[in-house]
DNA sequence: TTTAATATTTAGGTTTGCCTAAAAAATAAT
DNA sequence: ATTATTTTTTAGGCAAACCTAAATATTAAA
């Protein structure tokens, strides 16, 4: 029905949208897929034809509903197969994502449904994304990163802000995986590095870079 | 590396190439992969020129080592992805084929592997088709059709020649799929149909197209 | 063996998705 | 408010993979 291509679009314009109410811009969209802002102003133009977003020139791109449609559902499959991936073919959290964008467009409704029910039905996928259901709603979230809590609070980890191989090799290491438990020890002023014990075990001190890109959970 | 076309074309040659000596031909080729016999000429150049196979004009095409190990390795693919939808996702053997012409095109050795021996190293797929090993080796195979089998041989279905959701389901309603048994009691001369006795329980007659696309075992 | 039929290739054209370079619009700075 | 900068769009082109129509080889038939 739709191309890699335009799935890949979709997916673009609806990540930048997430939050900002002005949509995305042709450069965000150019920098995100690694291609040149005039290659993206050309699908952009293609994609409105097909319904799929509002453009208007110089003025950003909102997707329409059909087009939030496909790029939910690709996201979808896209979680749903790191899920897969991790629990089924015991792969790493950080060496998911590649072969999750190649997965992701693959055509069969029946196949999307057979799998998540396959993995128990996910609501998270392996760094702590929210996987939206069949009818594209997403679970509900706890967005509180480890930066906002306080001395002496116990938390699990929850899920990842940037889901960079590098951060999640460099988390790897640390010990820190999902469901991992925090205890927060100290809270440096001076730089916002905190202090804490991994998994009641290791003390650790993680600079304000890590701590702001860790969703946790208070016990 | 390749794309999902060159992919194609290489499996369609494998697979007429198969007994003949003499390669594929152009004509051979548009058909099975539903395109004009133009389209064809236009891509085994390019395909010769990636050395992917040896083509002299007006004399078909035969794979080079390369083009053959590719041609194999997305075969494998195929299978395997076919045995995890029928054996994990509980897809019928008739459905699978589209699905899995999809998911042969995912880049990823570590995949395939893991999914290899995630699904048991399967020696054939859910049609009895044999999956090549790594390294691209095929597993023996017993290719003795029913209609070769003497009256009162008992045997297994082992696989299916023709491959097609028709023929797949018309055998789902005979109740013959992998590893039914089957006891000839009768071979009409006249038209060359078999009656047969299946699993110990139904009395079916098979005709002559049906007998020669079934694989068996004998007892 | 010359003609007829079939198979294959060439020529020229389309669409998709990308590119560079240049023009135009929008935003920021003086 | 005019200039400078950045962003976006247009113009013109390219490669992949397809198409139709016409030309050329090959094979089969008379």
């Amino acid at each position: 029905m739709y191309t890699f291509t335009e799935e890949n679009y979709l997916k673009a314009i609806h990540f930048l949208s997430q939050g900002s109410e002005k949509g995305a811009t042709t450069n965000a969209i150019a920098e995100r897929l690694e291609t040149k802002a005039a290659s993206v102003s050309d699908m952009l133009k293609k994609l409105s034809d097909k319904d799929l977003l509002i453009y208007k020139k110089y003025q950003g791109v909102k997707l329409t509903a059909k087009g939030k449609e496909i790029a939910i559902k690709t996201v979808r499959k896209h979680r749903l197969w790191e899920v897969f991936l991790v629990d089924k073919l015991g792969f790493g959290w950080e060496e998911v994502h590649e072969v999750a964008e190649q997965l992701e467009h693959i055509q069969s409704v029946k196949l999307t449904d057979r799998l998540d029910s396959y993995l128990g039905n996910p609501k998270y996928d392996p760094h702590g994304d929210p996987i939206p259901d069949d009818a594209g709603n997403f679970p509900k979230r706890t967005e509180t990163t480890l930066e906002e809590c306080e001395i002496n609070s116990e938390v699990i980890i929850r899920g990842v802000k940037d889901t960079s191989p590098e951060f999640l090799r460099y988390l790897e290491k640390l010990g820190i995986g999902l469901g991992a438990k925090l205890m927060v020890e100290e809270k440096e002023e001076f730089d916002g590095s905190m202090r804490v014990k991994i998994n009641s075990t290791s003390d650790t001190s993680l600079s304000a870079a890590v701590c702001t890109n860790l969703f946790v959970k208070q016990l």
